[in-house]
DNA sequence: ACCGTACTTTACCAAGCAGTAAACTTTTAC
DNA sequence: GTAAAAGTTTACTGCTTGGTAAAGTACGGT
């Protein structure tokens, strides 16, 4: 119970923490992120961080984890539908965002791309990258095989198949943070619709 | 005469920096770029950048267009071949390098697409990269126009094509580098040519 | 001989930075 | 009520960093 109750308390600073990072990283960029910064995102002054963290690295790699669990709970569909309206669905998310341009929605993404090409230097948030980018390919390489099984797709290679509209989506997102065009989401759906599921859809 | 032998001599030193900014980029990555790092990787003191360039930003501008120019210079194609061949050749290029694994590809790679995301933070930078992006896409889409003209590709949007090529590269090259996924470059090599490329082949 | 350009060497600085010490306040446990 | 634990604040420290200062060397052009 006393035990619980800390629990909670400190969870909670912690997560006030999180979000002023998300904040202050979306700000200034991860080069120029200062842990002066994070302070000034919060109501809290920025040594409590130092309380929670054990130093910068600490509470980035925190940070990190932080932001790929949230990633991960908002592409969340319901496996209920069809492969079909599934697969579309799941892109969907992925270009647009889980309730159609979310607020912030691309503030996070924006975050999370910077922390995504920063893993090249950095061999464990790598590790965490790996892991979690096999789960979201995973998850669409599912859809296509259980369309395959049930008829609805050509007898495609999946995995391959599931690859190539993780990276586009990829792609498409960092095109649209890095160069701002603001149609490359848009546009990648109809190339997908148009180039790629028609090799999925090919018995029709 | 003394002026163009004052400014070829300049011109070396610079390139000198250039390249030892790109060796220093190369081992600590954007973030943890110092002067110092600079310095260590030339004969010269690192003082002799200042005299050069107007300080760390001035540089990295520099830098960054010198990246640039190598890379265009990197994927000339002969326009002599017919537009498969040709398309073949330059995808290639982009996902494998100019002379097959030429020594440093990947680590010039690493620097460009650190570079690339980076820009997200600075409007200079990010101006100079969209004007660079136009000119690498625009080479793909011209050769897929001259294929529809020519009869030998299906009549498709050209530019979503060639944009979604460009885009596909892209990601499998980041993916190699910030994953670590050596086969990236030959997986996206195979997915295009069964996924993509059947739609421009649709006519066969 | 003399000047200007390119570069070296040594020494330095002010600003900015992450991290710490220690006093203080609030909450929880009994 | 009291004391320990949890959380917070103010003030500070020591190092790193980009950039500078100044004196000196090498050398080609005129």
């Amino acid at each position: 119970m006393s035990d619980s109750r800390e629990t909670v308390s400190s969870k909670d600073t912690e997560e006030v923490i999180m979000e002023a990072t998300f904040r202050a990283l979306s700000k200034h960029g991860y080069k120029d992120l200062r842990m002066r910064d994070i302070g000034e995102e919060m109501d809290l002054t920025r040594q409590v961080i130092h309380y929670h963290f054990d130093g910068k690295y600490d509470l980035l790699s925190a940070f990190l984890e932080y932001v790929i669990d949230q990633y991960e709970g908002s592409v969340e569909v319901d496996g209920s539908d069809d492969p079909r309206s599934e697969l579309d669905a799941r892109i969907d998310q992925c270009l647009f965002g889980p309730e159609f341009e979310e607020f912030g929605h691309w503030d996070r993404m924006k975050v999370y791309h910077e922390l995504y090409t920063h893993a090249q230097n950095d061999g464990d948030h790598r590790e965490i990258f790996n892991e979690h980018y096999d789960r979201v390919r995973g998850s669409i390489v599912e859809v296509v095989e259980e369309g395959i099984e049930r008829g609805d797709f050509a007898p495609v290679d999946a995995e391959r198949m599931g690859q190539l509209i993780t990276d586009v989506i990829h792609a498409a997102r960092g095109r649209r943070m890095a160069l701002g065009h603001e149609d490359a989401p848009e546009e990648a759906r109809k190339a997908i619709d148009e180039f790629i599921l028609s090799s999925l859809y090919a018995d029709d």
